[in-house]
DNA sequence: ATATCTGCAAAGATTTTGCAGGATT
DNA sequence: AATCCTGCAAAATCTTTGCAGATAT
């Protein structure tokens, strides 16, 4: 099972793929290509984490101090990132919702509910059956999404 | 694989069980076994959804108006279950967190976009895999949730 | 030149907290 | 009787919105 042409493994030609494809999703929509929502979804794409926008704004006030961004563009840009599928938000436990750029490589996530560290998973087997069950009941994939919650290693191990 | 004392198939049994844990935590912990506190917990067992503190309050209020039960209550009482993982929090997409108890038995989403139809199943391969990977991991499960987003079939036999 | 964006500050929403009277142990 | 809970309302957070100047097309 190889899937040649679209993985290039390559992180810079990823971006510019992706920025590329915001760029022509804001022009089908008669939206403004701006400095700060390039490093929105810059800061994205180049953090591990899943971020808050308050995380977000924090970090990219701390790599572009000179944008002056305000905490309402982070907001604005990531309900526009969100509607459109290029990033999705999480939110476990602990208070208040994460995004993460939904481009990445298909994965599921393990929240543990009392750090609220997430980790990233993905299995073959789930995404077979996840295609058997859509097909057996005629229903059409677009997207899914899936985390287990539950505590993690290290937390069980605090708590002893 | 048989499991044979724990499944009784008997729902009023599995709410006695479950009420009488949560008084035993309770005194456990110098709490108060309080109307209010049942009322949530009765609620949230015997709702099929996901509910929000507001949901969760309004039908309260719907169905024991006498009690005249306060929005901080069911927060406090939800934090409270939440910290004794008798319920657990998450979040799907949209705002605000959702609540739903551990005790219960885990369900799929199957989500049409075109009607908003919620289809729920349970498919033992994906269980399995949760399990074996959460276990790899050395995670505790407490509770997942899968979302599957696409059309279903009859709005695609409408669409032609 | 026009339409959209941005930061700011104010408004809305959501969640938490202090307090005084009420309920449970 | 002592302790804990509750509703209420105020406070603290978190998120959205209106506006006037700035920026992208």
């Amino acid at each position: 099972m190889s899937n040649v042409t679209t993985n290039f493994n390559d992180r810079t030609v990823e971006y510019e793929q992706l920025l590329n494809d915001f760029k022509q999703l804001l022009k089908k929509n008669n939206l403004k290509f701006t400095i700060q929502r390039e490093v929105i979804l810059e800061t994205l794409y180049n953090s591990d984490e899943h971020l808050t926008p308050e995380a977000l704004h924090h970090l990219i006030q701390e790599k572009y101090p000179e944008l002056n961004t305000g905490i309402a563009t982070v907001y604005r840009t990531l309900s526009l990132l969100e509607d459109s599928h290029v990033v999705t938000s999480l939110s476990f436990g602990a208070q208040g919702k994460k995004y993460e750029l939904g481009a990445k490589e298909h994965h599921d996530h393990l929240i543990c509910t009392e750090c609220g560290k997430i980790t990233e998973f993905v299995d073959e087997e789930i995404e077979k059956r996840q295609q058997a069950i859509t097909k057996e009941l005629g229903f059409k994939m677009s997207d899914h999404s899936m985390q287990i919650y539950g505590i993690c290693k290290e937390c069980q191990e605090k708590a002893k």
